[in-house]
DNA sequence: TACTTATTTCAGAAAATACTGAAATAACTG
DNA sequence: CAGTTATTTCAGTATTTTCTGAAATAAGTA
């Protein structure tokens, strides 16, 4: 591996952190690289700078493209493919949840919903028919969510965020003009 | 495996999603099957259920106990450890949000820090510093926002995510009375 | 067309991970 | 203490995943 040691310990970091998720060492090797460099690169120049063997790059490419991680260039006169990854983070951010969402949340939520319309026919099938329905509910919030967030551009959502906690005084002000609730104004617990 | 079709399918989804993440299989059916169970079930049981060996299943309830995700109880006159998750689920997203930041997210942010501190010497590694720095900012601006939502009860919690978009027209609304930025003194009005 | 270059496919080798049974440990009981 | 039961450890095996080199495909050029 011919890298400068900066290169180097990121590439080595982002490929551990990788196989942590569902994602090869290669593969996340292979992103890290193309992440910090200024100009695209080609499969020849990944295999010189990370020393795998030709096809485990192309295979590595594949997924990246898969993913939809990766932008595809062309030079003139160099019928090669090069390879970068967006110049904006928050476009790599939002492939990277779409991405597992679209193949880990929704199947799931498939799922649940289809394990929902059978009836229980016994206690213990009726607990879990229970536990399911949490569950769904709780994920259609937070994919709910998701999507609203998703819907915003990139200067608000990053607002937002920044925002944190401010929004907890922010809400309770707001609340007064435009109630957040339809439900009874109720002054149980709230201090 | 001797389960009710509800709790295979169910199962087996888990295990199959699971392995798309770090986990191995047999340890997302066994947090899948204590998942969708009225009562806690000791070892022998979960053996009895999904048919691995009793070494694999200790192995798997330990990893499930590594990640916090269990609970252990005991019954009177019974010296086997009975294992359940938690009946709220959002105590289960917290503590996996929570196990997956500490794991990957935190050490990821020192790695990034730690490699912003080398100084750049050439202006290949002057860019991939600036990439580097601006990764870091992204990540601390998401974990920064986690850390406010993760103070939040979750009844106030639940509230903010099912406002979603909403949020957008009463920030607008928030904005007259509480200027959100510093940077654009606009032509709000103090009320 | 034949030749060159870029990329992909794929069967098998190599490496990593998961799983098992047997033995060890631990923690109680009489 | 010896005996019983619950749990863990671990070396070896099985399985899965990753990686490679060689061959195939694809897409140009002369």
């Amino acid at each position: 591996m011919q890298l400068s040691p900066l290169q180097q310990e990121f590439v080595l970091h982002f490929g551990e952190m990788g196989s942590r998720w569902g994602i090869n060492r290669t593969v996340g090797q292979i992103y890290a690289l193309l992440f910090l460099e200024a100009a695209p690169l080609n499969a020849e120049q990944i295999v010189e700078r990370l020393g795998f063997s030709r096809s485990n790059v192309s295979m590595g490419l594949k997924e990246l493209q898969a993913w939809n991680l990766v932008r595809l260039k062309h030079l003139p006169d160099d019928r090669r493919d090069y390879f970068t990854t967006p110049d904006d983070l928050w476009e790599i951010v939002r492939t990277l949840v779409d991405e597992r969402k679209k193949r880990e949340i929704d199947p799931t939520l498939s799922k649940l919903r289809e394990l929902q319309m059978q009836t229980p026919s016994s206690p213990a099938e009726e607990h879990a028919h229970q536990r399911i329905g949490e569950l769904r509910e709780l994920i259609e919030l937070l994919t709910g969510w998701y999507g609203d967030m998703n819907r915003l551009e990139t200067d608000r959502l990053v607002q937002l965020l920044a925002l944190g906690s401010k929004l907890q005084n922010l809400l309770g002000k707001a609340e007064k003009i435009v109630p957040l609730s339809r439900k009874a104004p109720d002054k149980a617990k709230e201090s």
